[in-house]
RNA sequence: UGGGGUGUAGCCAAGCGGUAAGGCAACGGACUCUGACUCCGUCAUGCGUAGGUUCGAAUCCUACCACCCCAGCCA
């Protein structure tokens, strides 16, 4: 295969639907040319399940030097609304992918829709059909007995015009008539069965057609003439419309001179310890178990871009995932793999004390003061450094202190020692408890000649962070855990919703972060060392106020091995 | 009991008649002023099951099994 056609980076693995296009040029189907689509419904917000589609349309479409339309199937005005194209729009845009002017909408198609419906009247091939929804129900049969004949179905096709012109004309209530395409009522494929092309909407205005329609076209009769219409050469979809396959094909061949898209389904995106259908989104948002669709913890891009996801994560982990046609469920680890991956490489580190222990270091003089300077980045000098003042009185974590410390232990415990991060060697000298035994704070000591270097004659461990007492700022943080503790939620034994994390959200007010935190601005991501990767809460942070959310923990070894 | 799909490790996934890629996870180890990162190593005599064809089968054939989707005037 020598052609001059440029093929995928060989760095990603050909998946089928790669194949299929490269067969396709090799023949010179389309002139060469690659034009896909991603085609949401303005109905609700985009999830990491739409965020694969958007990387196969877009991704597929730049592999082969082609471009990809964005096009919303607004055909259903009952659902649909201008909030969610705009909200779909910066989400497409935020996860990196341009349309340009490419920017599409069926609805712009309902004239040639109406005439292309004409056309099918004209050949025999439609009939306006009066059955009413459950009469319809009844005669379309089941998936194991035929269908019957709707009594309309040998209506004449002056009838059928005229009707058609009254329905578009407004004469009729909603459900008194359909237009339907005339194809088998045995056909073992229910979609074949005398499909419905047009309903009748009255009663609802669309959101860009206004009142100019009270008839509207079905999908299956508008995506493969809104396909056809945009030259579109491959429309991938995902695996529930393979049966519509045949519709789709169907259609486009009893229209004259229009281009034939070839449709092509992949399996849709499962992840586990989530839901991902929009009716349980909504459920959760609705019954106020989340605060909104831009939660944190749901599985929606405003979400995940609240949460602090890069763009580029989700990027790779569609990547990663890869394209077939079998049902899966990815591992969440996998996604959160690709997110700690790309954040740190990206990510500045900082300080932050999330459970203050109040640490006085006895043999530095009340009101020293010295800068310690430590880089942004351990392997990026280019993030350059920041700039952390050592007190007599600083803090540390809670958990980094341990009376009684567990075998293999390497933090501070009880005259033992560690190292301040970026700083001096510290030795606890004197554990202060309250009435109730429970520890207020730490007296130690520090060796002076250990700053940036081994001290002498002993061997410490641990690195711990810390944050000055009087210059470090306090923070709110949130630290997010999976939404759900059941890894298929959906279907576990019960409601789903009974497998909400109780943990799944932990708000932590008073923690100490270092005082180049205080000017960090909305969305701004910074790994804090130990802990984990956090990014600045865009709602809910003031100026010199940041609020935190935890995006993904560090790995944590130690952690896992303590059970 | 109809039709359309899919079955390769705990998870995702290459493979396209020549003797099971890669990633995630896990487990060892090295390195380390982040129990992070990085780096090394281990991890399918086996490809849903049973037969068959072939010198040779995950790949071809036959039968069976399991799971997913379809009976909206939703997309």
């Amino acid at each position: 295969m020598n052609d001059s056609t440029s093929t995928p980076e060989s760095s990603t693995p050909s998946n089928f639907i790669q194949q299929i296009i490269r067969e396709d040029l090799k023949n010179q189907k389309n002139e060469g040319g690659v034009l896909t689509r991603f085609p949401p419904e303005p109905n609700g917000y985009l999830h990491i399940g739409h965020a694969k589609s958007i990387c196969i349309n877009f991704g597929t479409a730049r592999d082969f030097s082609g471009l990809c339309n964005l096009r919303f199937d607004d055909t259903n005005p009952e659902k649909e609304d201008m909030e969610y194209v705009d909200s779909i729009k910066e989400s497409i845009r935020w996860l990196g992918f341009d349309w340009e002017d490419r920017e599409y909408y069926a609805s712009n198609y309902f004239d040639q829709l109406f005439d292309f419906a004409l056309e099918l009247i004209k050949k025999n091939k439609a009939y306006v059909c009066s059955l009413s929804q459950e009469q319809a129900r009844e005669y379309r049969g089941t998936l194991t007995a035929p269908g019957r004949n709707s009594p309309d179905r040998n209506r004449s096709v002056e009838e059928n015009l005229d009707l058609f012109a009254r329905m578009k004309a407004g004469e009729f209530d909603d459900g008194a008539y359909t237009l339907r395409a005339k194809i088998d009522m045995a056909s073992p494929n229910m979609n074949m069965r005398d499909p419905v092309l047009y309903r009748i909407r009255r009663l609802h205005h669309h959101h860009r057609t206004g009142d100019k329609w009270c008839i509207y076209p079905m999908y299956d009769y508008t995506h493969c003439i809104s396909d056809a219409l945009e030259n579109i050469t491959h429309s991938l979809c995902t695996l529930e419309f393979e049966d519509h396959r045949p519709l789709y094909d169907w259609v486009l061949d009893e229209l004259d001179g229009v281009p034939h898209p070839q449709q092509i389904e992949f399996a849709r995106l499962n992840i586990n310890y989530t839901v991902m259908s929009k009716r349980k989104l909504k459920q959760l948002v609705d019954e106020k178990l989340v605060t909104g669709w831009d939660d944190p913890r749901m599985p929606t891009l405003d979400g995940m871009r609240r949460r602090g996801y890069t763009p580029a994560s989700i990027r790779n982990f569609c990547e990663m995932v890869g394209v077939t046609k079998s049902n899966s469920v990815v591992d969440v680890g996998m996604l959160e793999h690709s997110l700690r991956d790309d954040l740190d490489k990206s990510s500045p580190r900082a300080m932050c004390v999330l459970h203050p222990l109040k640490v006085v270091i006895e043999n530095v003089p009340e009101g020293h003061k010295e800068e310690m300077t430590l880089p942004r980045h351990p392997k990026d000098e280019s993030m350059g450094e920041r700039k952390i003042s050592f007190t007599r009185t600083i803090y540390i974590d809670h958990n980094d202190f341990e009376e009684v410390p567990p075998p293999g232990f390497k933090r501070l415990i009880a005259g033992g020692e560690v190292r301040l991060r970026g700083c001096y060697v510290i030795k606890c000298e004197e554990v202060i408890k309250d009435a109730e035994g429970n520890i207020q704070e730490l007296r130690c000591s520090y060796d002076v000649a250990t700053l940036g270097a081994k001290p002498e004659g002993r061997k410490v461990k641990g690195v711990i962070h810390w944050v000055p007492a009087d210059e470090s700022i306090d923070v709110e943080v949130r630290l997010y855990d999976r939404l759900f503790s059941h890894e298929a939620p959906d279907s576990a034994e019960g409601d789903y919703r009974d497998f909400i994390n109780p943990e799944s959200l932990m708000v932590l007010r008073g923690c100490k972060a270092e005082p180049s935190l205080v000017n960090a601005v909305a969305e701004e991501r910074f790994q804090f060392e130990r802990e984990g990767y956090f990014c600045v809460d865009k709602i809910d942070s003031a100026p010199q106020q940041p609020v935190f959310n935890l995006t993904v923990g560090l790995r944590d070894t130690w952690a896992r091995k303590q059970g």
